[in-house]
DNA sequence: ATTAAATTTTAGATGAGTCTAAAAATATTA
DNA sequence: TAATATTTTTAGACTCATCTAAAATTTAAT
């Protein structure tokens, strides 16, 4: 049994090691969890205990095989949800995190799996995340970084990789969301800001920064 | 803020209090939360202090009306859940309790009401419970226990008192559910067990106690 | 290689919620 | 009404998760 408190130190800890490359260090999860490095220790000790990580005093942590499947699927709850939360409740993109951030706690695996089959076994959540299946195994992303493509090609916004919802209102401003098409015009060298048209042949003007938190997709001409 | 604990005691005490007419006395909160008395008057002590009961000592409980609402939120939210579980995930009625349990403590109240309009603002819940809409208002029921009517009438089941597993399965198998059309043929004053008719013309006896656990309502011939 | 700085861990306390065992108050019954 | 039984409350202890302040360890820098 997993408590509510283990399992966001799980998946903070899982995020950590697996989608940042980061180590995962007791300061590094305590900044995470908005904590204190001492109570990371205490829960550590627990979580070693229980052997959903590998933890030795002053070492940096592994998370077991065991304590991945408990992350994974809170990931695959979450981020379900949050697809019910946009598509089915019609709740904005960026209104969704806080909600799911409880749902994805609620206990059942024939839930999370009817869930996932009344929406229809979607492959990426309402930010362009992929959502985990039954099994724990991710769709690939087949997609890049904003920051990372040439000039000239068309594109398609897929997914966003800052949540917070100053950006994701930022984005909504400038009509840009999941699925949205644009052409990458300019890129400034001495800055690294891009411009880019959408269809309505609007330009805007992007940050280095806010190119490097959008995940998009390259597109064929038809 | 109101913790899980603290709301489940509210539920408890709701019920008692307003739905049965027992009076709510510490040794009654405590069977119904299955725990014990001394962690009751705890309980009470911090419930009184926030202003969700009254309590004095020694004497029954009342709960007031920030303590109210506080309960029927918690029962609302639960009832469109179950709603949500069987109409829309297909469970059975028998299988959606404790899910519920869990996720009528999910705090939102912009979820609930989205969840309530997705649904198409159901009044009953897949048990027959009447759902309080979003101000707190219940309605009414119309029906009476299948225990207290005449021989002779066409009734249609539309809940159930007790919602254990057991008692629900045992409705399952002989077919009984949520808009049953049966027969009220005999009734034995010995043991008060009753005989009744469906329309596939098959017989049931009912002793007392499942009688006075269904719910009816009176079918006006056509 | 010592010293200084940063990180991490222990020690001891706190609060929520629970328990057992014993004491206090209320209710029942002869 | 006095004795007994039942109910309710207190007292003290436990677990989980947290905190602050101080100690231990590791890392960085002179």
């Amino acid at each position: 049994m997993t408590s509510l408190t283990e399992e966001n130190y799980l998946k903070a800890i899982y995020t950590l090691i697996d989608s940042a490359d980061k180590k995962a260090s007791t300061n590094e999860i305590a900044k995470r969890m908005e904590t204190k490095a001492s109570s990371v220790t205490d829960m550590l000790k627990r979580l070693n205990e229980k052997k959903l990580v590998d933890y030795e005093r002053y070492k940096t942590v592994q998370i077991t095989e065991k304590g991945k499947q408990v992350a994974i699927s809170i990931i695959r709850k979450h981020r379900l949800w949050e697809y019910f939360l946009v598509e089915s409740l019609n709740f904005g993109w960026d209104e969704v995190h806080d909600i799911a951030e409880q749902l994805e706690h609620i206990e059942s695996v024939e839930l999370t799996n009817k869930l996932d089959e009344f929406l229809g076994f979607p492959k990426f959540d309402p930010h362009g995340d992929p959502i985990p299946d039954s099994k724990g195994v991710f769709p690939s992303r087949e997609s890049q970084k904003l920051s990372g493509v040439q000039v000239g090609l068309k594109l398609i916004i897929t997914g966003v990789e800052d949540h917070s919802p100053s950006f994701l209102n930022f984005l909504s401003e400038m009509a840009i969301e999941l699925g949205t098409e644009l052409v990458l015009k300019t890129k400034h060298p001495f800055d690294n800001s891009i411009i880019v048209v959408n269809r309505q042949n609007q330009k805007f003007t992007l940050s280095q920064k806010v190119a490097s938190n959008l995940y998009i997709k390259i597109k064929n001409d038809e």
